[in-house]
DNA sequence: GTCCAGGGCCTAC
DNA sequence: GTAGGCCATGGA
């Protein structure tokens, strides 16, 4: 089948519908937690995030006024704590010092100049960046992830060493430049991969391997 | 008790 | 340019 890929895309969203990604209710609530989902399951982000609303910081001014150490230990059970608080930190005096605290003016910005500059921030490698682009900032950018990766991998549609840039680009040519398709799929891969595949033995129900028979399933590494 | 989850940086070769 | 260590929680 020569387009795989949106095939495999076309069967997600007919087998579980949209997925209305990100699991935040602002823009800002988005980019605390894609720093903070940093190789973390979400359910930790979900605890962190939590505390940060009840305290009232999860605000861009109540946060920039906040010193560090006292939400680092709000955020406590994202792990890595320390570090995801200096790098909440760092986003937050960029976001004022660039734009002074305004957000608008921030997703004004041409996409990969964008996205050149907050690769710049110590802390923001380019899954936490392109994250914040898609979800946030509603960039047209194709957001890769370990789910990616071991998916597409295993189905031998990508090498396992492939870079993060090789597979975004892999991904961007095979679909429409479309800000909703990169949001969606990204999304039912991170359903698939986290709660479809664990609680369903039952391989023939995947939708990916529904298309070729030589797919085995991604979970795990053994054929069905 | 062990394993591992929606990364990224720093250092050493 | 890349393998390996470091960061350091909570649920299965």
């Amino acid at each position: 089948m020569e387009d795989m890929i949106l095939e495999i895309y076309r069967r997600l969203l007919f087998e579980y519908g949209h997925r209305n990604w990100w699991p935040a209710k602002t823009p800002f609530e988005v980019i605390i937690g894609a720093i903070l989902t940093q190789n973390v399951s979400w359910k930790n982000v979900r605890t962190a995030i939590n505390n940060l609303k009840s305290e009232g910081l999860l605000d861009f001014e109540r946060l920039h006024q906040s010193e560090v150490d006292t939400f680092a230990l709000l955020i406590r059970s994202s792990r890595y704590y320390n570090q995801k608080a200096k790098k909440i930190k760092r986003f937050i005096d960029f976001f004022y010092d660039e734009y002074e605290g305004n957000f608008q003016e921030m997703i004004q910005e041409e996409t990969l100049a964008l996205r050149s500059k907050l690769l710049n921030i110590n802390g923001l490698g380019e899954e936490t960046v392109d994250s914040i682009l898609l979800y946030a900032c509603n960039k047209p950018v194709f957001v890769v992830d370990a789910y990616t990766k071991r998916i597409f991998s295993r189905y031998g549609l990508i090498t396992q060493d492939a870079k993060y840039k090789e597979i975004q680009n892999f991904f961007m040519r095979k679909l429409p430049h479309e800000i909703g398709i990169y949001n969606d799929f990204h999304a039912q891969l991170v359903h698939l991969g986290n709660e479809i595949c664990k609680t369903h033995p039952n391989c023939n129900a995947c939708p990916i391997l529904q298309i070729n028979s030589k797919f085995y399933c991604h979970y795990g590494n053994k054929k069905p």
